[in-house]
DNA sequence: AATTTCGCTGCAAACGTTTGCGAGATTGTT
DNA sequence: AACAATCTCGCAAACGTTTGCAGCGAAATT
């Protein structure tokens, strides 16, 4: 342990704790030599302040909470290290906690969290989470709580998202610009909002024009199994195939590869992704872009303007971006 | 903020702190009966034990610091998932910093560690470090640091690490065993330890063999480069590329796709990865694995070690796997 | 010379816990 | 009935800070 405190330094420099403390603050009371001794001793001792004291003196934690399903995933992870930085820019630090989409750990990590006495809370909740009162109770006891992506849909919290609806609608326009004809539009879980809504503005979209394109839909739950579903589908001879997310992406990609069709000669390719995947083919797949960076900025600034005192409710999302890839 | 403390409820039931310290938890000393009325108000009044004065008293923190260069990299985020169960499981709390491959953040980080009196470290240091003097510092004052992935060519401290140099001669040994006769070896950065290691086992055992395998072999430092390398080197084909990363694969992969290859018939590929990759292709990439969950698995362990008093200093490698994927 | 002002520093309480020690009350033993 | 043993519980110090307040000597003002 580090055992340099402000005590041992006053006591060897013959100083109260006082004005040792108030002379590595640079407080205006104490005299430019004093600052200077007690500076370069505090050095040469390697002396940290223990940040356990001050916040427990000042009840200021100066730390911020985060609960998500998973770390090792691309956009989450886009969004943790997004945060972490801005963290780190502004002097917080992040406690970082996955729930593994079980509620009982969520409910674990969040009375961890309370434990820490956090300052703010960033929270993705899992599928499965119906009750959010504990979080809710959290923001009662003045703990801003800021949801993120996945978020409840009682109307009485802080949320951010990518606009779901508003990229599932610009990949629709981007095929119908493109003149497709018939696009297999692949859908992850069927009970998610997140899923509903980009459902629901996607065939909107294709269908009101009267253009008679004609789409087919399907929902699949994993990589592999929209692997299975393209090979299937594609017997249908679609122009286009339309993926809901990256893990779907995959798993088109590969039956595009075994087929050994050329994109986007044979078959064309969109999809809403964070990036990272989309820029592995050849041709980069064309996608729309949610950016995990970009919402973890987000969150980070509707933190700061809770702490300073906004309790205006907001729900944001960030505006989503067409990325030209080659493969529409 | 929560504001239920131990005095609060000793105040209301008329005991003393310490009595209600001790019925919390369980003490033999306090009688049933008292200690169901504490239990019973703590959790109507929801307290929760303040981490800060507990860790100021007991001057245990119960909290790992993780320093990685990068948070939203495939290989690190299944380690840090992995390390952050581990140490939910255990009890203890992780604080995750990034350095962003920058040295000087990676001080800040490390004195972010020491304010937050961190029980022991785990850090992947960034490939421009060459001073671990503090982090050496930090073991002096009883805090044991694990370095993994990444670590310094020092001796005289605790690593975990994949098996580098068994990993390449793995999949050397892979391509031997397919008599495959002119092979194209890409490397990553040339000043790596991981990649001189890597290097120097793959090409010994490539060459220790009579069979007289032509072997090409050249350094990258990303995704893009090595692109640009694969379509060069192309044109003096090459019936098997190795890839030292899957930083390397994806940009051979789009390479590949680019020319319209078909993988193995035309190519084969083989690579050393953590599996997330080499699954996205079809067909999917032959690799050796090196996996982030296992390698966290360890780390954890090692860590346990040491806290419990071991001060053998050890360096650990995760055995590697051959994963068939039917692409060599 | 007396008073004010100012620059510098120390005192002490407080944040919420844990824990060794001691004390009173109850029970059991002779 | 006297004593010991046991059961409950409280006191108080300590962990390392921050900060309002007060003190004190010296310089400046009257």
């Amino acid at each position: 342990m580090n055992n340099t405190t402000l005590k041992k330094i006053s006591e060897i420099l013959g100083l109260s704790i006082s004005t040792i403390s108030r002379a590595l603050k640079d407080h205006p009371d104490i005299s430019d030599k004093t600052k200077q001794r007690v500076v370069e001793l505090a050095t040469t001792l390697d002396y940290e302040p223990n940040a356990n004291a001050i916040n427990l003196r000042t009840s200021n934690s100066k730390l911020f909470g985060l609960i998500v399903p998973s770390i090792s995933n691309g956009f989450y992870n886009s969004f943790i290290s997004s945060v972490e930085e801005e963290c780190r820019r502004n002097g917080y630090s992040l406690m970082i906690l996955q729930s593994g989409d079980s509620p009982d750990i969520e409910i674990n990590n969040l009375k961890l969290c309370r434990q820490n006495r956090i300052t703010g809370l960033f929270v993705c909740i899992s599928p499965e989470t119906v009750n959010i009162d504990p979080f809710l109770k959290l923001k009662e006891i003045g703990v801003p709580v800021i949801f993120f992506d996945k978020v409840p849909e009682n109307n009485n919290c802080n949320k951010v998202c990518v606009a779901d609806a508003i990229s599932a609608t610009m990949a629709a326009n981007a095929i119908i610009r493109k003149k497709k004809k018939k696009v297999l539009a692949l859908f992850g879980n069927a009970n998610l909002s997140i899923t509903k809504k980009r459902l629901a503005a996607f065939t909107d979209t294709i269908n009101e024009k009267v253009n008679k394109i004609k789409l087919i839909t399907d929902h699949t739950t994993s990589s592999a199994k929209a692997e299975a579903a393209t090979l299937d589908h594609l017997k249908g001879k679609p122009d286009t195939i339309f993926c809901m997310s990256d893990e779907i992406l995959t798993g088109v990609m590969k039956a595009i590869q075994m087929k050994g069709l050329k994109v986007p000669q044979d078959i064309s390719v969109i999809t809403i992704s964070n990036g990272e995947i989309p820029k592995l083919y050849y041709p980069e797949t064309t996608y729309v872009e949610t950016s995990g960076l970009k919402l973890g900025k987000l969150a980070f600034s509707s933190m700061m303007a809770c702490l300073a005192g906004s309790t205006f409710i907001q729900e944001l999302t960030i505006e989503s971006l067409l990325v030209e890839g080659g493969s529409l």
